[in-house]
DNA sequence: TAATTTTATTAGGGTATCCTAACTTTTTTT
DNA sequence: AAAAAAAGTTAGGATACCCTAATAAAATTA
């Protein structure tokens, strides 16, 4: 039905948030093209084929924008995406940073019954290792109701359940850091000066910078 | 390191026994082409690249023979299908004749890690759903000593390891017929009329065809 | 061994995905 | 609104993998 590199684009998209509704509406050709990481011209080609299967739509020098079909494709991915990695990170003791890669390889398996039978078998989880909530199978996506560290008031309590920044540099670091995914901490003082932030968490006291904090999400 | 394609044909080499020691010995380009269900002169151009990998010897209007790279790499993959073909029957419940299309796609998923983590969270199994044999992280195939039915002797007892054929239609077939991998019988009788076999197994006495019996390995 | 058949190869195309370079349209700035 | 910048498109090429048709070499048969 659709290839890798289309399932790719249609993610791409879903990412940039190029709906109709909910999300930050059109997205541009060169905003897609650098998204993929790949050139503009090329991009502009494929846009062509996702147009003619009704996946996107787009005029001549126009913005584009995912259809229903289109989105519901992308969503499709996103899910296995996020199974394989809570797969990969539950049940093969994965690391948090090694999980992406691979699963950015499994998405793409085509099957009626696997997505569903492994869904299953990890018991219905609604968040992946990273904290991203995974869609359920008619493609509604559990709502996020989650804050960056920087954004939350001093005194709030709360775990850390998910990150923004999903590069192996940054997971490395948290683990060096000690802190990771469902870990409880209580935000104790923002630091003005440079904007730190001071939180305590299983008794240990520990300022991170704010680029940190601004990339750890906290219920 | 290794396209899809070009795992398809080292294995497809290595099914055909395209090896220097241990195999049926070299293959042909018709002979390839017709296993991949590939016309021969795709196939030719092909072996070209695969004999600039080393994966393959060839000279001119000769014979394919796979180099020890190459048929490292075929059992590698080989190892990966069947360890898929195992998590899907064991984990996910997949029925014996719907592993193979999706382990097919799986089998080329690159990840150092992922094989083993599998093989260990499997239990490092020795036979897939199919009754074949997982070949170790070096390498090595453990040995088939296995015997179809229509080759048994009468009385002999023992369980089903394997089949021969893997198709759909036959695997549904021995479903309807009851018969499945691990069940224990025994051989009554091998009707000389028809070349048909007798047996029984768990009380119940049955018949099955002589197809059937070639197609049936025991140990 | 000469003719026939089989097997392997070459020549010329097609699709999917990517590229660079040049060009056009739209948007922004002055 | 004209000039400059940014965004989008077209043209021409490359690689990977597949095809059919024609040809060359090897193996088989008569």
């Amino acid at each position: 039905m659709f290839t890798a590199t289309e399932e790719n684009y249609l993610k791409a998209l879903f990412r940039l948030g190029a709906l109709a509704e909910g999300g930050k509406g059109p997205a541009g050709t060169n905003e897609l093209a650098l998204e993929l990481d790949i050139r503009p011209a090329t991009v502009n080609g494929m846009l062509k084929k996702l147009r003619e299967k009704g996946l996107v739509e787009q005029r001549r020098y126009g913005k584009i924008l995912l259809t229903e079909a289109g989105r519901l494709h992308a969503v499709e991915v996103i899910r296995k995406h996020r199974l394989w990695e809570t797969f990969l990170y539950e049940k093969l003791h994965f690391t948090w940073d090694e999980v992406h890669d691979v699963a950015e390889q499994l998405e793409h398996i085509r099957s009626v019954h696997l997505t569903d039978r492994l869904e299953e078998f990890l018991g219905y989880p609604s968040v992946d290792p990273h904290g991203d909530p995974i869609p359920d199978k008619s493609g509604r996506m559990p709502p996020e109701v989650r804050r960056t560290l920087a954004e939350s008031d001093e005194g709030h309590a709360g775990r850390i359940v998910g990150v923004c920044d999903n590069s192996s540099e940054f997971l490395q670091y948290l683990d060096r850091l000690g802190l990771g995914l469902g870990l409880r901490l209580t935000i104790t003082r923002h630091i003005p000066f440079d904007g730190s932030v001071e939180l305590e968490s299983a008794g240990i006291r520990m300022i991170i910078t704010r680029k940190v904090a601004e990339n750890l999400l906290v219920d």
